[in-house]
DNA sequence: AGCGTGGTTGCGAATAGTTGCATCTTTGCT
DNA sequence: AGCAAAGATGCAACTATTCGCAACCACGCT
């Protein structure tokens, strides 16, 4: 079994779910893979404006949920006004968010394991729990 | 110590906080008393767009952003495409929402305190963790 | 290469929520 | 009761995101 190269993953599982490769979904996942792994839809937006004036902020916000949907990328409200994905190639994490000072604190995904276990023993739930922000107060703030 | 009667607790709270009394606030605790505890703001702008026709419904999200500001009230996405409000003294809990079939299940609070527990002791941060959704699988969409 | 089907796009309108600002109210003080 | 200061309201404009729809294009089949 040959590794998918990087970059591919995402192409290969848009295709074989019974999606088009369009070029507008190609610069999208380009963005994606070149930026920090926190990218808002306007974020996209103005970064193609110049090579595709014509692609829509709509048309980016359709692939940003199709990424979502197939499993390829995270939807996560970080605070600041507008949901940012982030591609799961580019590793998991969570943030702590103080919602006093604002101060961003990342955390290692292992932290959920254990409600996970206890939501799918008790619950009988498949928690999704890749990437998100937990809101609350820091140290100095609390 | 006398007892705070009965939905005088977030008057109280919103007088002693240097904030000021109105009827607006006064008619939006009384239909966020009066339901059952997952209200959006177009909900209460339509319950009493009889009584008061002018209350304007920013006013209602500049009340709904106070109450939680005063951690009166938690913001919660329940996946349905607007914020829901619930006022504490309805008690605590948290929602499964399966993102498949759209099944809510309804949890007890205490599924969170070892997580909250593990955050306060590794990474010194106090979660606000009162009201969430928690996406994921059903056991019949796993 | 040509064709049909179904997925996709651009666009404009709609929905949810936020913000700046002038005007008005509540509240504490006299 | 009368006043000043701080806070709140209504409104309109604005941002973020979604949706309906007609035109368009990707992909599998021949
Ligand atoms: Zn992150
Ligand atoms: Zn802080
Ligand atoms: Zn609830
Ligand atoms: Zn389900």
């Amino acid at each position: 079994m040959r590794p998918v190269q990087p970059g591919k993953l995402a192409e290969n599982t848009i295709r074989s779910s019974g999606h088009h490769m369009t070029p507008q979904r190609l610069v999208i996942l380009e963005v994606l893979e070149g930026s920090n792994g926190h990218t808002s839809a306007e974020e996209i937006h103005s970064h193609v404006r110049s090579r595709y004036p014509k692609l829509h902020i709509s048309t980016i916000y359709r692939a940003l949920d199709m990424l979502k949907r197939l499993g390829l990328a995270t939807e996560t409200d970080l605070g600041d006004g507008k949901l940012r994905y982030h591609l799961h190639e580019k590793g998991y994490h969570h943030h702590l968010i103080c919602e006093k000072c604002g101060r961003v604190e990342d955390m290692d995904e292992s932290i959920f394991t254990p409600l996970k276990a206890a939501l799918r023993r008790k619950h009988h739930f498949h928690a999704d729990l890749r990437h998100l922000a937990i809101f609350g107060r820091c140290q100095g703030c609390a």
